[in-house]
DNA sequence: ACCTGAACACCGTTCAAGT
DNA sequence: ACCTGAACACCGTTCAAGT
């Protein structure tokens, strides 16, 4: 009788369908994830997804999600510099495994909680260690896609659509319980600049300035990044 | 006599499609260009562009180089560093007036001429300003997108791509001729790490080391963006 | 030389129906 | 509760044909 030699068949669930999704991805790259793909690998008609994931957009979210949850936590007691390096380097660890990742990341526009609570950790780091919310902020703008292992936008704004999301009393009762160091950087951020005027370009300029003095002493230091062979 | 209110419906030509395009995008969106949408609005049927352009991917091409020739020149007796910053500065402003860039740019694969005249223009403030290509190739790899006024991977490797299409004498003779900075760049790097191995990894630590650095010297001296409004 | 019409092989997603 | 079938409104692109 058939029972031919097609895909596994297991039930499915919201995390198979995103760790299949992974997979498809990380073989054939995310321009070949197309609902109607990962349906046929999963062995099931392309409607049968809809009852896992919200659309397409939903299933991509869930995929980063699946990612930056496996993120590996920096050591307790080192110093906020150390952690944030930390986590940087297993962010980046995670783009070389997934080369879609940076892409994927970059199309995002919702913010998840696992992603609010990356931001929330990494701002703790630096807040914990001493450094002020205003700083941490301007930080967090530079590091940009270092902080995902890569991307810039998805991360943009630390603070505009936190505070826009807290219009309500419950909202930001929750937001502050679960992402404090996230929610003390925008309040700190709306008290400088209440209208959000400018702010951007004060963002880009401070990134462009810090990297040329940064580069500009290397250079007067005669820095090389290794010798030339023999 | 119909004589209707449709488009303009000019004589196509490469850079009316590209022209139009930017004007779609600037508008909907780039979500909302399609070959499709495009020739609705230049009162075509879609198969008519195929004529002025490869395929979509060229268009998005076409539609970056236009905004890319539209940057503006630093002044020449600038210093590097405030000539690196006002082409910065210069492609910011590009990005603003036109949103989908930054995305746009993020998915493009191949480097045109006019992409690479930029870089080229980047680096040749950079060396022309005594930095050497070693020091001018780290600090082009940590400006990333903001270059581009925003964007990192397009850029993600000034030298591989180079050095390989840089394998005929012909190609080589030419590349030298119109972007000499670029190969020189090529040239430093592949004499420093033949075997192009673990570079990546170090240039993402380099840009996380000076960013981190930076940050603590920063922190240590009490920096605030701007003090809170009473 | 430039544009068109019809067609192909795809998409994401809705809705009503099956089990 | 979960999956299916048929259908809708889209894509990019090829190819042969028109002017």
């Amino acid at each position: 009788m058939p029972q031919q030699d097609t895909p596994p068949r297991r039930r499915l669930s919201r995390a198979l369908v995103a760790r299949e999704a992974i997979t498809l991805a990380d073989q054939d790259g995310l321009g070949a994830l197309s609902m109607r793909s990962l349906a046929t690998r999963l062995g099931v008609v392309p409607m049968a997804l809809y009852k896992h994931v919200a659309d397409k957009s939903d299933l991509i979210d869930r995929m980063v999600d699946v990612i930056v949850e496996s993120y590996s936590e920096p050591k307790h007691s080192a110093g906020w510099r150390q952690k944030v390096r930390a986590r940087a380097l297993s962010a980046r660890e995670a783009i070389l495994a997934h080369p879609w990742l940076g892409q994927a990341i970059d199309t995002r526009t919702k913010r998840s909680e696992t992603v609010l609570a990356h931001m929330n950790a990494v701002a703790g780091d630096f807040i914990e260690g001493g450094v002020s919310p205003d700083l941490t902020h301007y930080a967090m703008h530079t590091l940009g896609n270092r902080i995902w292992g890569y991307s810039p936008e998805a991360f943009a704004d630390v603070d505009a659509p936190t505070a826009a999301d807290a219009h309500t009393p419950e909202i930001y009762a929750y937001m502050s319980n679960r992402f404090p160091y996230v929610v003390a950087i925008a309040m700190d951020a709306a008290s400088r600049s209440p209208s959000h005027s400018c702010e951007q370009q004060s963002e880009f300029e401070f990134t462009l300035d810090l990297i040329l003095e940064a580069v500009e002493r290397l250079h007067l230091a005669n820095w090389v990044s290794r010798p030339i062979e023999a």
